[in-house]
DNA sequence: TATGAATGAGATTTCATTCAT
DNA sequence: CATGAATGAAATCTCATTCAT
């Protein structure tokens, strides 16, 4: 790994373990390996740093939402596809996760970032809409309805990264039952 | 009110307009009128008074939350009640909500404040447990079913902070429709 | 006891405590049971209140200095009695004795405080004096003589209360012996 | 010099100059010509550094208390030398003197570092013993032999640092004399 | 006379950032 | 490329002192 993966990767484990409040350069360095120096060689202030922490966990992120997503499948099996995409994700890369989560409203990040391109998002809510079309989804505004689903899998991913109950098979079938019946007509 | 108080109202308003990130004492001081003494008196250092804040709006939500709450009516009155008195709660305090929305996974907040008693969410689980064993709602880990409905609260009522839609008589009534249906057997 | 005499008392509790470096107003009204009005009410500032308590001591000591003093008696009784007197002041207060040691020689102390008439040490260098005059003592500058008895009495009682050896009737013989002995002819 | 030393070396001499009591960092900084970031990356508090000071000024001392000692000569010779170089630290370093003798009895400097080791004290007990054993110390407990003889030069050096009289040949002759004498038979 | 909440000047301390090596 | 000692602006925090009650 690269000393800018070591400092990206390090600025995240410690964003999780003491909150970006509390992270400083020092820690950061100690932590990466590398002096004060090589730090403000790949990065040239900390707010850049940790927008490209945010930025590499985005793209991360997007790569996951949209694995092995295939237009031909039935509406039910692309929904299906998305949301485990999304409960994969967290499960896998929890710190990812959660700091997106988190950051996405803070002025900290740029606005250009947070608002960076999200191609599952534009495929969900075009897929919400399909489904309404059908009669299969109940009418109402896309975005209220995605918010919901997405309401939902952020939260059970949440919930269980704090271990408030185990996430299995059977739950996880239960959770995307209940996104799907959440905006069933 | 108090300075105390002056304080705590201060202090949240900057974390919202701002981000904690760059909230600094003196801003606090300067929007709350008080000295850094007065400041210091009542709150030993930074992260204590963030912390207060973080309890002070726990109380206010949890009051809220139970607002005109009657164990008297039927199951569907008592849901509907809990599930809009949070919805009121988040449009009514919306800094308040964003704010423990944000730091309840937060290293910042002391983890006893985080885990902090909560008698609205036992209630909404005893009665999960009920509509289960009435055959109302699905079977599953009650905490499961719970974080759903959680989750789509919240989400709901960030999306409508952050403009994504109206939030009038249909969309709650919808947002609610959601709700039930997604725990619903 | 009077609230002046709290505040004077707690004031030289706490420096013999921690340190005049860290004893606070704070410390000094809590330990006193009073309010800061009233410690501001007696003294118009800190430096004032240590001045005092500086003051005070030196008053008693002044006094127990010449505690059964005896112009008529013997030269070394007279020389016995001036030595005994400071050990048994040491011995007996020894806040007051240490807090003597430390502050005659900071400039936190007034000066004219610092140089405050000091009945023993006149009565001790004229003492000397008489006793070269008489071929008792070595002739040598009498500040000399009384800087040599002088450090040897405040060693042993300093060496007494950080404990290094017990101090009873056969060491405070020695301990006279020796003074006698080291400016004798 | 390294600029670990300036710092030490300004805080000695203002130490001296004002008393602990009124000495800030700021100063220290001014004084020293280092910025504060460089005084806290090599102390991290005020107080560890005054207690480094106090370090340095005591090894400083060690090192000139066994100058020249030369266990090979008589007892009287080796008295001698040991009490004259403690009488020559007094004279060429002054600062390192008082504020040794100011804060070896104060709670502002650690216990462990009052009581440190000192190499010049076990030599001058010993040696105490020793001239007992010969018959020509008078029997003591040698702890107080000591003090006494130790009391007795630090007074001199005292006295003559504030100028009470001068210290000359003469003078110093009649100290050492003061001092073998105190504790002869 | 006694109180203690409020103050703010000034102290300590932090930490992102630079730059000579 | 990599380093880390040095920096100082800006943050946090302390504490003697005031004053209305």
């Amino acid at each position: 790994m690269s000393k800018r993966d070591d400092i990206l990767s390090a600025t995240l484990d410690l964003i999780d373990e003491e909150g970006l409040q509390s992270v400083t350069i020092a820690k950061i360095m100690k932590r990466a390996n590398v002096g004060s120096g090589t730090l403000f060689n790949y990065f040239s202030n900390k707010e850049e740093l940790v927008n490209e922490v945010y930025k590499a966990a985005r793209q991360h992120m997007g790569e996951a939402l949209l694995r092995n997503y295939n237009p031909g499948l039935s509406l039910y099996e692309r929904f299906k596809c998305l949301q485990l995409n999304r409960l994969h994700f967290g499960l896998s890369s929890p710190k990812e996760f959660l700091f997106i989560d988190s950051y996405s409203y803070s002025p900290y990040i740029s606005a250009d970032l947070r608002k960076m391109e999200d191609a599952s998002r534009e495929i969900m809510l075009s897929l919400i809409e399909e489904g309404q079309t059908q009669g299969i989804f109940k009418e109402m505004d896309t975005h209220l309805s995605h918010q919901i689903i997405h309401g939902i899998m952020v939260s059970i991913v949440k919930g269980f990264i704090i271990q408030k109950y185990p996430l299995d098979g059977l739950q996880v079938q239960q959770t995307l039952e209940a996104c799907w019946k959440a905006i069933r007509v």
